[in-house]
DNA sequence: ACCTGAACACCGTTCAAGT
DNA sequence: ACCTGAACACCGTTCAAGT
């Protein structure tokens, strides 16, 4: 029988092409995720998406966990902005600002990896110019990693809670979640709480929230630059 | 057969009181996370506790998730300091200080809540407390709100980050995990990154970490009272 | 009304067997 | 060497059947 005209690499019905790879791996999570979420990402759905079984993926990667740090890593490449490096500030939340679109914006990415972000390749350079912009204000080494943790802690976890919240609105809207959660009758009880229950309750300015975040940081470098340390 | 002397609430070998109830539940809950941690807490650990089948604890509570929830406002319960009220910093600090430390002396407590709690009769008058702090400083309702919310993400954050490193560094010293995690050869290539390894290295001060937060919180806040607001 | 026993769906992981 | 097929342990949840 004569080899047919078109090249191997370009079947008609998806055929396994050659071998796997990590990266090939890790692309399809990603496509998995973005298109069903994380609720959704497994081993099996990462195989299905690749046509293959979930017990070939152990061959390229560990263990779930591990595909988990990879694809976050993954998923923050390429993610630093042009910074101009006049102002300390402004390239703090430049970059912050940055990395915080980039957590919401993938999604589910926060929930991928709950605060211990192991350093892969694509997490090195964003490491990097954060501690590079917080050197130029002329912190001490050791007070830097202080205030660079601070901020990563910032970003992540303020984006994992906006993130959460868009998801559960989003929810709501579309299946019919309980509307507000009833009032429970011990709250009136509680007298601040009382009073503030209904601003409690409006949807949160995640905008005002960061930004007030990042300013009381870039309040506490100043009050350390100024050595007014209590 | 004559009956026995002893009452049939103090039996021998261990046997079902009576009926189940959710407070049960959530005692034995707390029970299994004490005793073997997060990991090892299920549906069938917690029913195990109470010489019970799974099956049977649904008919008190609705899911794993719901019990999680009541787990965790449970293990707050009387988690408010003393406070004077004469300075609002010094309150938050102590506020802020004996909520992390119930935070980290409850294992596994931060993963239980990852970052969505929902308010139950515990945590009420936690809240309830820490706005009415912030009220005394002076700030206006709605900025009260955006710093509440800025502080209890601040608390439960780095109480995670914390007690997730403490677990890990235990585990590494009973088992024995990798020692430290091979540096891999491209952080060279990044220059702050590596000038900076060795600290970053090094085991954290959570302690130092927790105070600088608190304190640039409270620098934001000093700062909105002033009407600096950029 | 409350609990048991058994089952189902789902998921991470392992391993012998195929090619 | 790489993948399949089948299996195991584990877990949330449901449900008919017992008492």
């Amino acid at each position: 029988m004569a080899l047919p005209f078109r090249p191997a690499t370009g079947p008609a019905t998806r055929k396994r092409r050659q071998f796997l790879s990590r990266e090939e791996i890790v692309e399809a999570g990603a496509k998995v995720l973005a298109r069903d979420g994380y609720d959704a990402l497994n081993m099996r759905s990462v195989a299905t998406e690749l046509d293959v079984q979930a017990a070939a993926l152990y061959r390229y990667v560990d263990s779930r966990e591990e595909l988990d740090d990879l694809l976050f890593d993954h998923l923050m490449a390429d993610c630093v902005p042009g910074l101009d490096g006049a102002d300390w500030r402004a390239d703090l939340r430049a970059f912050a600002a940055a990395w915080r679109l980039r957590l919401i914006t993938m999604r589910d990415a926060t929930r991928i990896a709950l605060g211990q972000v192991s350093i892969g390749p694509n997490i090195a350079p964003l490491m990097d110019v954060a501690l590079s912009i917080l050197r130029t204000s002329g912190l001490k080494d050791d007070e830097l990693i202080e205030v660079y943790q601070a901020c990563m802690l910032l970003v992540h976890s303020l984006a994992s809670a906006e993130a959460s919240y868009l998801e559960l609105a989003a929810q709501k809207d579309a299946g019919g979640l309980r509307h507000a959660p009833p009032q429970p009758e011990w709250v009136a009880s509680y007298p601040t709480l009382w009073a503030l229950a209904e601003r409690l309750a409006a949807p949160p300015d995640f905008d005002a929230r960061f930004a007030f975040g990042l300013e009381a940081l870039i309040a506490g470098v100043e009050r350390r630059l100024a050595g007014e340390t209590p």
